[in-house]
DNA sequence: GCGATTTCTTACCCGCGGGTAAAATGTATC
DNA sequence: GATACATTTTACCCGCGGGTAAGAAATCGC
């Protein structure tokens, strides 16, 4: 149960995974370092493959173990998701509470909201969070998870409301609002490759931008100025 | 391979299924509207639990035949997937058709699109092209349904170059926005549900009115029109 | 009503993947 | 280096679900 370091900051993720490749070199007894290997490389597979497509002994194949070993540090299949759901979460939270406590304007910190969601995607396990389907769920982990999502949601509604209160927001339906702007976020991990061209903060600003002001041009006071 | 109606229409969906669950009541030789009643209970199946998930076996007890019956009339599980695909498909391409043929500026163009793909997830096929997950699929099929999702993606990009271009839209990267947008759509078929508060034309409304004005207040050139 | 044909069922096979039993192998401790 | 304990492995079991073979049952055309 140690502290499993969750952020891997902008480390090459290469050497990450040899790093947790090696974790089960020897048979010493270091159970905490080999629990976050198991964590670490299961995270990558769910996210490339899917839990519930991601057999067990595919895990540990990476690992160079044998599957029977990964039930020494988990219970089942199912724990492992959840604790690497549990980390992700704790990661959203995280950031939320930073941006809660802020002493800005309702739309500033929906804008930072969008900002921090936006590099959670870099990190494993929030985009696991994120794309985490719940129907792969048992029924009892279902309703963790869902309540887990809902909190999140929550939170995002209420900086908007804030937003309204304070002017900064126009009207709007909060919880509308709250589902476009997690759909638009929760859609980035689906196509995000971080080989690509964009770099995450390329994306969390020109998000955060077209979802704050929208995507129509200036027609200032009145004037349209085009026709076409 | 008659034409299948696909738009149910606002039709009591009970009534519906009730409707598809009788067309094996007999051995009448209708292949085509048994074919059907198969790929209208297996959508709503594979909305509900997803393809992956849903076993054959109980498509066919929902149709009140054994699963042997359902190879008669396709060759495999991931044909009925494939030609659910296609109907839901051809919904989206054709209401992207009539949007393109508009005659208005950008904005309103990306505005319609955003009522018209609302509106789909209404429609169990279209929500079902939504919602697929492409790692569920044979590398085979996934490359085909990639190039469908591209090509929607790129006729949205389409549509804000020319809002761009038109100045009815400010610059941005129409790649990302219409990542925004598609997102946020998306992410519509997780959440929505018939029986909920909301009515799809709420949804539509409020979702093309955010995505386009943003949720800042209006500070226009300056004055702050609205307060609270 | 009779054969030809279609439609559907019963009874299977097989591979996959989660999970376990029990024994083997290594590691700490004395 | 013997003992105790933690760690892993080999060899399984089992249920699930896609898919098939072979025949029974209904329907159609005449």
């Amino acid at each position: 149960m140690g502290k499993i370091p969750v952020r891997a900051g902008p480390v090459n993720s290469t050497a990450e995974l040899v790093g947790h490749r090696t974790a089960f070199a020897n048979r010493r007894r270091d159970s905490d370092s080999k629990r976050e290997a198991i964590l670490h490389t299961a995270v990558k597979m769910f996210l490339d493959k899917s839990y519930s497509r991601t057999p067990l002994a595919d895990v540990a194949e990476q690992l160079k173990i044998t599957k029977p070993a990964l039930y020494h540090y988990f219970r089942n299949k199912e724990e492992i998701l959840l604790e690497c759901y549990r980390l992700g979460l704790a990661l959203i939270a995280e950031a939320l509470d930073e941006i809660t406590a802020l002493d800005r304007p309702g739309l500033a910190k929906v804008a930072a909201f969008i900002r921090a969601y936006t590099n959670l995607i870099t990190i494993d396990f929030g985009r696991f969070v994120i794309r985490l389907d719940e129907s792969e769920l048992s029924s009892g982990v279902r309703a963790q998870v869902r309540k887990f999502k809902r909190e999140i949601d929550h939170r995002l509604r209420s900086l908007i409301a804030e937003g309204i209160e304070d002017g900064s927001i126009g009207p709007c339906d909060p919880k509308l609002a709250a589902f476009a702007i997690a759909g638009a976020l929760n859609w980035i991990a689906t196509w995000y490759e971080p080989a690509g061209p964009l770099t995450v903060e390329e994306i969390a600003s020109e998000f955060a931008r077209i979802l704050t002001q929208g995507l129509a041009g200036k027609p200032a006071g009145r004037a349209k100025g085009k026709s076409a």
